[in-house]
DNA sequence: ATTGAGAGTTTTTTT
DNA sequence: AACTCTCAAT
């Protein structure tokens, strides 16, 4: 939310001055403590240039330096367009070249934010009222709900979840709702087919985009309009784009028109930091760059600066078993650094509270301050144990992109009275506000007033005016609907001052903040602060933006942005965040818990090879955060979705190198107890084992087995592919093929030890998942 | 029309 | 465990 702020009036001398000062740079200062390649990058002016950038290798400082050489050369900021994806890194970029340009405008933006800023200049091109309502995922699948119903279509027993999935999909393909064609025989495609067109017309008739269409409405416009593509070829000089390897079609496409004439255009990327496989990116984009544009400049950075020997060599080794990877040299003058730690706690509490207490001690000591500190999990659901934990430990702590705020239903209620003022036609809106707070506008009366916008091809707000005139409608709906009609018509009239005044007038006029400040309900007082946080949001705004009319931007902001702004680098607190989030930051000491199989790898990622090297990376991106310390940790007991269960390490724990990490049991289970009475303990076990499968023990993963072979026979639908496996005489595997069904099941297992490969019949054989206990 | 209890479902990750 | 949706009572 934070931009480039620029004090005006007192700072406009200085600034002069400070420009002047940048421009005059030595070109030695700024290409100081360089290495060979970054300064080839950094020096590269004019044509396409490809950064193959590995975690930790300066990137972002080679970027910004970059930024910087093009400003000393005279190059307009204006002319400057740098695309980032979160608006997370969109941030760091732009306080990092404000600290190396201060006062510069260069445009540094999300490829949404920036597509939306488009949009509302030619939104007429591409059939939009320039005040357009932005929807989010929730707004889209209200809308969605609205279609099918409206429609009637049969979605059988899909969930909307999995229908606007498909659209989705299609959207980021650039394919149009007329194009849209169902694969062949795909249930789900016929049902896309039949809903995709409906749920963008209701969009358009709404005046409605959803995240996607930001995109491909882009896409669109540049493809059909070419004096409107030239021109904004002509006027983004230079783009570039960040974390390239994450970029759809959609994305894809637009980058490539608006560097058709001028293309100087420089991205930067990693494949093995491909997360996003999930929402469309596509790997070719940054594998064909070289194709699309001739005379390219490749620069690889290999070296990494950021994380010791040892959790570089860890991911390093870890990475190396996605097949489909271009091979890439890491290394690094750091040096080796303690081990990284695997940890097994007995249970998810035991992990939240071992983590939490071992910052704490670590702060306490003055070795770490929170801030130094994050810890990653693979899905949201996670943070819970953990906050906990460290609120316990009074540690301060921050989640990002955690319960996001703008979600929260109050926040959203009072945004959609808002969303209503600035476009009439938004029936998403409406339809979450008419009867809230309640005014005696039931089911049944909206059901009417849907009936007759539809066959009028009226939007509901305009159905609701005349409401008079519908006869189905019950007895005294007429009354109460003409009194919201009259609450909105009121409001609209105080619409177009400063952001917080209008949503002050929305809270008392719609009489949504009376209830609550009458309610003692902690709930309600807590709905009550966070909406005083939101007018706290538009009053920062508002000092922002002095000019007045800025309803649209304001909300337009809101709906880009999913978490407060407070993120801030300053805060001495503790980060939680999922793997994801953590992309593109780094942190002396992290954390990674729950690695264990169906968790990450996440479940829904098993089936498929592709997804599963996604999940790869996904864990290769998170330790390579790590700056001086890492801890991956597992459990023997988590309780997830409500119900408790045993977990079976993570496969991933078998392709990591013991001799790089250390290993600490904080589970001591019955079986390992019995094995120190019985057989002298654990660790002298393992050894003896090892000897005699003559394999030595090399993976991590062994480190957390437990022998099974007193554990009860598996049922073969519980082996998976890629799964972790053990067997009594051949040691620790992984499956690598799966064939069969039922009793005549079979999997075909790749040993660490020198058995290599061989393939079993499950039903009855001695082939366990390996558990830890 | 509104409210509340109970049933049923769910979550991967982000703009 | 937490959330949404449905259905019945008010």
């Amino acid at each position: 939310m934070t931009r480039l702020q620029m004090d005006t009036g007192r700072v406009v001398t200085g600034l002069a001055f400070i420009t002047g000062l940048l421009k005059g740079w030595p070109l030695t200062e700024l290409l100081e403590e360089l290495t060979p390649a970054q300064r080839e990058a950094v020096l590269h002016v004019d044509g396409p240039l490809l950064i193959l950038a590995g975690p930790g290798s300066g990137k972002t400082r080679v970027v910004t330096h970059r930024i910087a050489n093009l400003l000393r050369h005279g190059i307009n900021a204006r002319q400057i367009l740098a695309l980032t994806f979160t608006n997370k890194a969109a941030e760091e970029m732009k306080s990092r070249i404000e600290r190396l340009a201060p006062g510069e405008a260069v445009w540094v933006s999300t490829f949404h934010r920036f597509c939306a800023r488009l949009l509302r200049q030619f939104a007429s091109h591409v059939g939009l009222p320039e005040n357009y309502t932005i929807y989010d995922t929730a707004d889209s699948r209200q809308a969605l709900r609205l279609v099918v119903g409206e429609q009637k279509i049969h979605t059988a027993h899909y969930t909307p979840d999995q229908v606007a999935g498909g659209i989705s999909w299609a959207k980021n393909k650039l394919i149009s709702a007329e194009d849209y064609q169902a694969r062949l025989g795909s249930t789900l495609g016929c049902i896309v087919a039949a809903v995709y067109p409906a749920y963008q017309a209701k969009l358009l008739s709404c005046g409605a985009v959803d995240f996607d269409d930001l995109l491909m409405h882009v896409a669109n416009l540049l493809r059909e309009n070419p004096e409107i593509r030239a021109s904004l070829d002509q006027r983004h000089r230079y783009i570039l784009v960040d974390e390239y390897q994450d970029t759809n079609l959609a994305q894809y496409a637009i980058v490539r028109a608006l560097s058709l004439d001028h293309p100087n255009l420089s991205v930067t990327g990693d494949p093995d930091q491909s997360i996003y496989g999930w929402r469309g990116a596509t790997l070719s984009n940054i594998l064909d760059f070289e194709n699309d544009y001739p005379h390219v400049k490749v620069v690889r950075l290999e070296q990494n600066y950021r994380s010791t020997g040892r959790i570089l060599n860890v991911a390093g080794a870890l990475i190396e078993h996605n097949l489909r990877r271009k091979r890439k040299a890491l290394f690094t003058d750091n040096e080796d650094g303690p081990p990284v730690r695997l940890v097994k706690y007995a249970t998810h509490r035991d992990e939240a509270d071992g983590i939490a207490s071992r910052i704490a001690g670590d702060v306490r000591s003055g070795r770490r301050r929170p801030r130094d500190v994050a810890v990653f999990y693979r899905v949201n659901a996670l943070s819970r144990m953990l906050e906990h934990a460290l609120s316990e430990q009074g540690l301060p702590y921050k989640i990002v992109n955690g319960v996001e705020f703008f979600q929260r239903k109050e926040i959203k209620d009072v945004l959609a009275y808002a969303t209503l003022l600035n476009n009439p036609r938004d029936d998403v809106a409406l339809l979450r506000i008419i009867n809230t707070p309640t005014r005696g506008i039931g089911k049944k009366t909206i059901d009417r007033l849907r009936e007759h916008a539809v066959a009028r091809g009226l939007s509901l707000l305009e159905a609701a005016r005349e409401s008079g005139l519908i006869d189905s409608l019950p007895k005294r709906a007429p009354v109460a609907v003409a009194k919201f009609v009259a609450v909105i018509d009121h409001l609209s009239s105080l619409s177009h001052g400063a952001v917080e005044e209008v949503l002050g007038h929305i809270l008392t006029e719609s009489g949504y903040r009376q209830p609550l400040t009458d309610s003692t309900d902690s709930e309600d007082q807590d709905r009550l602060a966070n909406i005083e946080e939101l007018l706290t949001a538009a009053r920062e705004f508002d000092a922002r933006n002095a000019d007045e009319g800025q309803l649209e931007r304001f909300l337009e902001e809101v709906c880009l942005v999913n978490e407060t702004d407070d993120w801030d680098e300053a805060d001495d607190r503790v980060t939680l965040m999922t793997l994801h989030a953590s992309k593109g930051l780094e942190f002396p000491v992290v954390y990674i818990t729950a690695l264990e199989e169906g968790i990450l790898p996440h479940e829904r990622s098993l089936k498929d090879r592709d997804q599963l090297e996604e999940e790869r990376r996904l864990l290769f991106v998170g330790i390579t955060r790590a700056r001086h310390e890492l801890q991956l940790s597992l459990t023997d007991s988590r309780e997830f979705r409500g119900r408790s269960g045993t977990p079976v390490p993570s496969s991933f724990l078998v392709e990591m190198p013991r001799e790089e990490m250390e290993r600490v049991d904080l589970a001591p289970t019955q079986s390992a107890t019995v094995a120190a009475s019985t057989a002298g303990g654990w660790a002298k076990r393992r050894v003896a084992e090892a000897a005699t499968a003559g394999a030595a023990i090399t993976t991590a993963a062994e480190m957390i087995g437990q022998p099974v072979s007193t554990s009860a026979p598996v049922s073969p639908d519980a082996f998976h592919h890629g799964m972790a496996v053990r067997h009594p005489e051949y040691g620790l595997g992984k499956i690598v093929a799966l064939g069969g069904s039922g009793a005549r099941r079979t999997a075909t297992v790749n040993f660490a030890s020198a058995a290599g490969q061989k393939k079993f019949v499950l039903e009855g054989c001695a082939l366990r998942p390996l558990t830890t206990n």
